[in-house]
DNA sequence: TGCCAGGCCCTCTTTAGGGCCTT
């Protein structure tokens, strides 16, 4: 697998926009299928955190008060991804409080996103839904602490960006995940992928516009 | 005054509407 970047936002609502800011922030760096660095921190934004979303994740004003600025923690967090591919599980959603975060403190972002939720609409289609925790639940994923904390969460989209790297091994004939085949797939039309994975099919090359470069040599 | 996210996808679509997913 292409070595790729997992980061998960904890935040004290839904919008950036609306005034909401992050709480806490996990990266995990995948390569060659497993987890090989991480970074994890709460973060002080100044900004009390509603009582849902203590009930929710956990975290409380305490614990934020006590923590670094969310300053410093987004310099040391983006420092810590450097230029790698970014992925989240609902990407758009850590996008937008990747990109206001960066902006406070004068930076921007030099890669893209991919979203591990897109693409496994595509991939298994028969799950129950898309939620992080269903597919982990239905793929039988490592449990990895408690849900809704920015580590636990970003680790479980680690398993799932690996299990989902094992079943287009098995289905499409690729040779590894990368993140330009993350996000083809996930913009790729529903029933072209369905048609290579379905069961009662031998393996089928992947027909997504990426595949010269990534389908292993039959 | 009243409301308050937004990007993406699907479909009984595209001159639109509703559901999913994230905190």
């Amino acid at each position: 697998m292409e070595t790729m970047a997992i980061i998960d936002f904890e935040t004290t609502g839904l919008s950036p926009q609306s005034g909401e800011r992050a709480t806490e922030i996990a990266a995990v760096v995948v390569q060659d299928g497993r987890i090989v660095r991480q970074y994890q921190s709460l973060m002080n934004a100044g900004i009390r955190i509603p009582a849902f979303i203590t009930q929710l994740t956990g975290i409380t004003n305490h614990m934020v008060q006590q923590a670094p600025s969310a300053a410093k923690v987004m310099g040391e967090v983006a420092e810590f991804v450097g230029d790698l591919p970014l992925v989240a599980h609902n990407a758009s959603f850590d996008r937008k409080f990747w990109d206001a975060e960066l902006a406070r403190i004068g930076r921007t972002r030099p890669q893209e996103f991919a979203c591990t939720m897109l693409a496994a609409r595509r991939v298994y289609p028969t799950a129950p839904n898309h939620k992080l925790e269903t597919l982990a639940r239905f793929m039988a994923l490592p449990d990895t602490g408690k849900a809704h904390r920015a580590m636990a969460d970003a680790t479980m989209t680690a398993h799932l960006l690996c299990h989902m790297e094992t079943t287009l091994m098995q289905r499409f004939r690729i040779a590894h995940l990368s993140h330009p085949l993350l996000r083809a797939l996930q913009r790729a039309k529903k029933s072209d992928v369905q048609a290579c994975l379905n069961p009662f099919t031998p393996p089928h090359p992947l027909s997504i516009p990426i595949r010269r470069c990534h389908q292993r040599n039959p």
